[in-house]
DNA sequence: TGCTGATAGTATGTATGCTGAATAAAAATA
DNA sequence: TATTTTTATTCAGCATACATACTATCAGCA
């Protein structure tokens, strides 16, 4: 992606840019979030939601501070996911009766039959995102992009947790 | 990170979703963005300010469409960077003389020291963004990362876009 | 010259993503 | 038991990110 012989000096700095993990990473999601979006705009669904509704379905009646760390979604953002779930009906909160601090999160039947729809969209999804490379350059990739992660998982707001405890069986289905 | 055994079942729709690239990716940036934040707090910068503050040093009376695409940012969100950057005295806005359609931007003398100040700090970012990986890893992950990004460009609703002609004279300085 | 299509900038509305603070309830402890 | 600390949620506010639409202007063309 050179820039012609004229401007060339001039956007050094910006070439410098794009080979900042940082930016690179940036454009990465960018990329990943618009794939989403085309594959799943008919069912009205981002990635976060899909996220969070594979998780409220694995673990039915888990809390949102749980759901934030099992899907590194920031706490103060969940309420308003939440909410939007819940408007489309795929999701309800019930007050637990054990921790009145507690709204349980619960998947509906439409909610359900929304993950099988979206799960091969969201399969589609991840082939197109890695098409650009071979299967041996796709697998590597993935592997130190893991490992990236997973060690770089302390840096973030919303580090990765895993679950310490099932939901109270009280708050299950 | 296994679960416990008492819900190893359960989750495993949630362990799905760690392998997914996708978000993989978003936690990716997630910790990119963490790591930028903590290391250049004090200097009131964001990440997207200082890939547009750069390309703004480096192309001075360039416009807003032209800046979007250098840097990959959606034109729709540039005019709320640009506000900030100008409030901040780092950058100020000039109309065109020969298109009136148009406000070349420069870059003010406190922009530029910011960006000299930032410099180190960003380059370390990349560094601690990067740290998981041993040197070798490093580069194999930026080469797979480069590939993806520059073949998946059109699939962004904002893809990244070469200067195609160099601002006016009478925008430049 | 007058019309038409393309372009630059802006505004509106929605969805994350984060900081910090406030509130309420549970847990720990003196 | 009374006090303190921790925890769960919510809210206000700021900063991307994107879709869509609107205005002003420019450029090409009949």
């Amino acid at each position: 992606m050179p820039n012609k012989p004229s401007i060339e000096g001039r956007t050094k700095g910006v070439e410098a840019l794009y080979e900042k993990p940082g930016h690179l990473v940036r454009r990465a999601n960018q990329i990943s979030m618009a794939i989403f979006a085309k594959e799943c705009s008919e069912l009205d669904l981002t990635s976060v939601q899909y996220a969070a509704l594979t998780a409220i379905c694995d673990c039915d009646g888990i809390d949102a501070t749980r759901l934030s760390g099992l899907i590194a979604l920031d706490r103060a953002t969940i309420g308003g996911v939440m909410d939007r779930l819940e408007t489309k009906g795929w999701v309800h909160r019930k007050p637990s009766q054990s921790d009145r601090r507690i709204k349980a999160l619960h998947i509906s039947a439409s909610g359900k039959a929304l993950l099988e729809a979206a799960g091969p969209k969201v399969d589609e999804v991840q082939k197109r995102l890695l098409a650009p490379l071979s299967p041996d350059e796709q697998q590597t990739f993935l592997q130190l992009l893991t490992k990236l992660v997973l060690l770089g998982n302390e840096n973030s707001r919303a580090p990765q947790k895993e679950l310490d405890a099932q939901p109270l069986k009280e708050d299950a289905a």
